[in-house]
RNA sequence: GGUCUCAUCUUCUAACGGCUAGGAAACGGGGUUUUCAUCCCCGUAAUGGAGGGUUCGACUCCCCCUGAGAUCACCA
């Protein structure tokens, strides 16, 4: 039996042949230096920072050179699909104002490179599976899990690397002699379930200097030294699945993927593409590996994250303490491009997507992920977000996570108005953060909400209910700011206060204490706490009554 | 253990082989302000090795050591 044989009785009723896939799927028409990237998620529907950090990636990559971005889902392993997953993903992504062009969406594929999904794509994987064995580049291979198992508890015996590879497997060779062709046929013919494997060309267990490489360039790494493939790796499962490996290339260069952008972990898998790039004849995609997101584990060493230990790993973290997502976007950036940061305190008020995202500025070591520099980018992101336009996101994340703050919403232009506080200044306050720390923070606007929390500074707690009462007295809503503050100055002079702080720290013998003093019993009444943005303006804000009604009843 | 990758302040990072190793976060101090969690200014702090080599000159290039990470499936 020749290769060409053995490959008819696998494949004998392919609906087409690789050559004719090959046709089927052309050269894409693209402008000179377009870039084709693609998200391929396996369908569990978790989407982590992981994964949206290159999602970034290939969207920037694609959409800035006028490429194609496509989404494609890799549902090779039976085992772990969830429903909705499709759906979760495409929606997640799309809250970070990450859209595919092409691709699997919620109402079938768009695009002419599919079928997208990789579980419809069968025949497309074993018409090249068949190429490959016709070539004898593959071979079937029976091995049981209990005879792999033999085979590496030997080799770990001889200190030799684990795996199926040249010696190890007898179907290997199962052309050399008459009783093994029989045996591979009467065993295909009888419908026994096996494994298709490439026959690889490398030669095992060469020491590092012996072994012979290629050299790839990596958009992000620069050259990398890629030792020869010896593993006789699994092209195609018993279920007639092509395994992740297999999928890549096939699907790759099918879809006519020009960069492959995909974490670090798969940098000691690049000499199996390699080989199978070589193997079917077709050109190697520019990879881009990108390093990982790290976390200082518990002693005290970076650790990769972990969906499992890391609730900040998750997107629904940052949803649900309501992180914005240009916020993250900006995170990301800074994170991905080393010159982002300067970019952007150049130009404040750019649109993001104005920046020019580079690989060669991506660093190739794994990054910490820190919520420290996260809060202080969204400070300053949300500060260029117009208030009403926060108001209506603060309100659809309230729906969807944090109902109880239903009352904040009720008054739209109100809770504008709220948020808008000091931004205007020559010197705009940042303190907005995420949602939840806003809602706290605008919390005494509420009734609802309002307690007091802190204490009457200790200078002024005995004068307090005096203090109140004169100023209560004497408040007119109308007074400008000056004039609001002049009456103050008064209370304070009146009852032994000093009018400016300055005099109180040169001779604070002579005074109870200073006008700060008796302006922060009026804020912690009115506010509930010591501090706060401008009391002039938060009062034109809580309205006459309102501001009244809280000052009587801290006078009780 | 084999293989691959990475290595500059506490953190993220910048520096054609050539300035006093720069910026941002955090932290500390000062200032502005009626208060502050805001804003402004200043400051602390690093090239893993008292390794070897190339060079007039090394953070940068080569080698060694050390450390860290990833990976070694019919998972992706």
């Amino acid at each position: 039996m020749t290769n060409i044989e053995l490959s008819e009785l696998i494949y004998p009723s392919l609906s087409h042949t690789a050559d004719e896939y090959e046709a089927m799927y052309p050269a894409r028409d693209l402008p000179a230096g377009a870039k084709v990237t693609r998200l391929g998620p396996s369908p569990t529907g978790f989407i982590h920072l992981g994964n949206l950090y290159g999602a970034f990636v290939d969207e920037r990559l694609a959409h800035q050179s006028g490429g194609v971005f496509f989404l494609r889902i890799e549902d090779t392993d039976d085992k772990r699909y969830v429903e909705n997953a499709v759906e979760t993903i495409i929606t997640s992504l799309e809250f970070f104002d990450i859209k595919f062009d092409e691709g699997a969406t919620l109402s079938g594929d768009i695009g002419d490179y599919g079928d997208y999904t990789q579980s419809n794509r069968g025949d497309i994987y074993q018409a090249f599976a068949k190429k490959l064995l016709a070539e004898g580049l593959a071979y079937p291979c029976f091995l049981t899990e209990d005879e792999i198992t033999a085979v590496r508890e030997e080799q770990d015996k001889q200190k030799l690397t684990p795996g199926i590879y040249a010696g190890w497997s007898k179907y290997r060779e199962w052309d050399t002699d008459d009783a093994l062709v029989s045996e591979v046929e009467s065993r295909i013919k009888a419908g026994e379930p096996f494994v298709i494997r490439l026959r690889s060309k490398g030669t095992p267990n060469l020491s590092a200097e012996d072994t012979s490489r290629h050299t790839v360039v990596d958009a992000i790494r620069g050259e990398l030294s890629v030792p020869d493939n010896f593993q006789d790796i699994v092209i195609i499962k018993q279920t007639g699945i092509p395994t992740y490996h297999f999928a890549h290339v096939v699907d790759d260069h099918l879809m006519r993927t020009t960069h492959v952008v995909r974490g670090e972990e798969w940098l000691p898998s690049l000499p199996i593409h390699v080989e199978l790039f070589e193997d079917l004849g077709w050109e190697l995609p520019i990879y881009c590996h990108t390093a990982q997101l790290m976390k200082i584990g518990e002693d005290g060493n970076k650790r990769k994250l972990s969906k499992r230990k890391d609730p900040e790993l998750s997107l629904d973290f940052y949803r649900n303490e309501g992180y914005h997502p240009a916020a993250v976007r900006e995170y990301l950036l800074t994170i991905l491009n080393s010159n982002y940061e300067e970019w952007r305190m150049e130009n404040p008020d750019a649109d993001i997507n104005d920046f020019e995202f580079t690989t060669e500025k991506m660093s190739s070591s794994g990054a910490l992920f820190d919520l420290d520099k996260l809060n202080d980018v969204s400070k300053n992101t949300l500060l260029h977000i117009d208030a009403a336009e926060l108001a209506a996101w603060l309100k659809s994340w309230s729906d969807e996570f944090a109902p109880e703050y239903a009352y904040v919403f009720k008054d739209m232009d109100h809770l504008a108005e709220i948020l808008d506080l000091g931004r205007h200044d020559a010197r705009p306050r940042a303190d907005l953060v995420y949602a939840r720390q806003i809602m706290d923070f605008i919390s005494y606007f509420f009734d609802e909400s309002f307690k007091i929390e802190d204490e009457y500074p200790a200078e002024a707690s005995a004068d307090a209910a005096e203090i109140l009462k004169a100023y209560l007295a004497s408040y007119d809503h109308s007074d400008d700011n000056e004039q609001w503050f002049g009456k103050i100055r008064d209370i304070a002079t009146d009852l032994g206060y000093a009018a400016k702080p300055k005099d109180y720290k040169k001779n604070p013998d002579d005074y109870k204490g200073h006008v700060g003093h008796v302006s922060t019993v009026i804020r912690i009444a009115i506010m509930g706490r010591s501090q706060s943005p401008d009391v002039w303006a938060i009062q034109q804000i809580l309205g006459e009554s309102k501001v009244r009604e809280r000052l009587e009843a801290a006078c009780k």
